[in-house]
RNA sequence: GCCGGCGUAGCUCAGAGGUAGAGCAACGGUUUCGUAAACCGUAGGCCGAGGGUUCGAAUCCCCCCGCCGGCUCCA
């Protein structure tokens, strides 16, 4: 049966009663009705952005006094922030989830207007959130709109559908806080969200996607595999690696070494101190003493507030002492490009509630390197490094990155020498544009001393991480004495690229189990096959296996439990383990074992020989096998 | 750092003023098995730390620490 709208037009039965479930033409006809020319995209932004609206609506009847912030569409939903007498609790919120599913089956049409500035004001003379917005607009125009539906009317620029009952299947999900204008120094408001979808499938689906990518989270798959871990008495943010992370992570270690003694870099080791007069040179300790640990004084009784050139830091960045060791020695220009590489454990006071699994830590180990060249080599070497980062996420088969272009904004943070800022944004965005990587432009988010090109990838649950990193800096080799000989004789300050290709291990470790959902290709897993004997007679043989195995370098263990083979095979399966090798009394005979695949499949008894050379061939090659 | 939620066995969780529980994992024994869970048994806990209320606290209060979600930050 079907009802029709006030205007006419035809609306579907209420699809919104909890358990109900839409027939497609029911939610085709509700997805149609009073749409217009709107397409899919865009009625759903209006969906969501309505949701909101009778969200502050609900609100607003359970706290007549609650102020109200702003409630915009997001890309799973909608929220709206409010400033209440109290904490909304969970119950608060399936409370207020029921009156806005009564809200909605009532069907309230939604009116939108346009008001003078003035009646406005008016209008919304007890709402503090709203006044300022006005304020803002007012420079703008002398007319805003708003809109109206049922008993409640919000300063809005439209965007809506019709009618409440237009609004898809949605839930509201969490309160969090959030500071008004996203401002840490303005009040705190609560953060309501919701999900909303067209369908009630595909809310479904969107909610089934977050439990599977909690699945793969690294911080889970980090315990069940036995990974890391931390231990609240070591304390929050040091991240301890447990043999079998330790191993992935040498893996990670290798391959960057290789790549990068291939390209002419030189290791270097520096140490984890440094002393605060080179951060104090560098800038450093005027810019970011907020993210360094505490000066560790040798007296700390007699030091005057502060003074801390002379005490040590634990080392934030590399660069100053790089730049100390490239000082040891006078340089000619003919021995630029000077590439010091070096994966020294740094140390960053991130705030308690910045901290996250492997991702955020406060003690990181970059791939860290400092490049010395000539203005004229900047293009070239950052090209360089572009083909670096490429290499070494097709290695990892990671393709869903993106870059960012960071260029200085307004502000007094940036090294003031307009010359020098333009060469090196243009000799960044050049080399991008011929390496043809696409990237998006961001003003104001370069460092001080430089802009940068920044990769980030999402984690599993959304999140962007910064991984690789390429930064041109314009003052510190200046600040810190650097110098070369150029070929006139003259002596010049050199350019120095900071670029981290992984960025932290920690981080990338991280990423890379959830990219992998733990199941790592074989040169990354740190157990590459295991011997599975199915009874005890078969021991001999799987460990003779085993051994061989070893010998040509890879990581074979043998299941010699007392369980049953299909016991051991769940486990290894569990453990997400690349191959099992099965022996029995057919593979003692033949001298050989049968292959299981990690993805179920029976490759069938392979002679020994053929196993070592296909896995040895698969680590040497660092295929991205098995799947 | 801020707002909110949460800390009970290795893991997932139950217990809500009155003797600390289950499943899985672990360990021991039996079993020797052909591609994702054999059977029996044993052990495992300063209920995150400290302080308070109470005859009595895992349970109520305070304060730390840690974790989770969000905000802010991220050289």
């Amino acid at each position: 049966m079907r009802g029709a709208s006030a205007d006419g037009r035809r609306m579907a039965d209420d699809p919104y009663d909890s358990g109900a479930v839409l027939e497609a033409e029911d939610a085709a006809a509700v997805a149609a009705a009073g749409r217009g020319d709107v397409d899919d995209a865009d009625w759903l932004q209006r969906m969501r952005h309505s949701a909101a609206h009778v969200l502050a609506q609900v609100v607003l009847q359970m706290f007549p006094e609650g102020k109200i912030g702003i409630g915009p569409p997001i890309d799973t939903g909608f929220y709206y922030d409010f400033d209440l007498p109290r904490p909304l609790t969970p119950e608060d919120l399936s409370e207020i989830q029921k009156r806005m599913r009564k809200e909605i089956r009532r069907n309230h049409r939604f009116v939108w207007d346009e008001i003078p500035l003035a009646e406005a004001r008016e209008r919304f003379d007890d709402q503090p959130f709203k006044q300022e917005l006005l304020d803002q607009f007012s420079a703008d125009s002398d007319h805003v709109g708003i809109c109206t539906h049922a008993e409640f009317t919000d300063l809005c620029r439209g965007g809506h559908v019709e009618s409440t009952k237009q609004i898809g299947p949605f839930r509201l999900t969490n309160v969090a806080g959030a500071y008004w204008r996203g401002d840490e120094k303005r009040p705190q408001l609560q953060r309501v969200y919701g999900a909303l979808f067209p369908t009630r499938e595909e809310l479904d689906a969107h909610f089934a996607r977050l439990e599977e990518a909690q699945r793969r989270d690294h911080r889970r798959l980090g315990r069940e595999l036995e990974l890391f871990a931390f231990s609240e008495l070591v304390g929050a943010g040091v991240p301890l690696l447990l043999p079998d992370g330790a191993i992935i992570r040498q893996e990670m270690e290798r391959l960057i070494r290789e790549l990068q003694d291939e390209r002419g870099y030189r290791e270097v080791w520096t140490g984890h101190l440094a002393r605060g007069e080179l951060f104090r040179r560098s800038g450093h300790l005027d810019n970011y003493s907020d993210v360094m640990f505490p000066a560790m004084h040798e007296h700390p009784d007699e030091v005057d507030a502060g003074d801390d050139g002379d005490a040590y830091f634990l080392k934030p960045m590399n660069c100053p002492v790089h730049m100390m060791l490239y000082n040891n020695s006078l340089h000619s220009y003919r021995e630029l490009p000077l590439r010091y590489a070096e994966y020294t454990t740094l140390y960053r006071y991130e705030k308690s509630g910045q901290l996250s699994g492997l991702t955020r830590v406060r003690s990181l180990t970059q791939d860290d390197c400092h490049i010395f060249i000539t203005p004229e080599q900047i293009s070239d070497e950052v090209a360089r490094v572009l083909e670096l980062v490429q290499t070494l996420f097709s290695t990892y088969g990671m393709p869903n990155f993106r870059y960012e272009l960071s260029l200085p904004g307004e502000g007094g943070k940036y090294v003031d020498d307009a010359e020098a800022w333009r060469t090196a944004v243009s000799a960044l965005r050049g080399a991008l544009d011929e390496a043809e990587i696409d990237y998006v432009e961001q003003e104001g988010e370069a460092a001080f001393y430089g802009p940068k090109a920044d990769l980030f990838v999402s984690d599993v649950m959304g999140r962007e991480w910064q991984l690789s990193t390429i930064q041109l800096d314009l003052i510190q080799p200046a600040r810190l004495g650097c110098v070369y000989v150029a070929d006139d004789g003259e002596r010049r300050t050199p350019v120095v690229i900071h670029r981290a290709i992984h960025g932290s291990f920690e981080r990338f470790l991280g990423i890379l189990i959830e990219h992998y959902a733990g199941a790592f290709p074989l040169w990354l897993a740190p157990t590459q096959a295991r011997c599975i004997p199915i009874a005890d007679r078969h021991l001999d043989w799987a460990h003779t296996v085993a051994a061989e195995l070893r010998q040509a370098g890879l990581r074979v263990d043998v299941d010699d439990g007392n369980e049953r083979m299909q016991a051991k095979i769940r486990n290894g399966q569990r453990r997400k383990i690349p191959y099992m090798l099965v022996i029995g009394d057919r593979e003692v005979e033949s001298q050989s074992a049968a292959v299981r695949v990690r993805n179920g499949e029976d490759l069938g008894a392979m002679p020994l020989a053929e196993i070592r050379s296909m896995l040895s061939e698969q680590y040497r090659s660092r295929a991205n096998q098995p799947s």
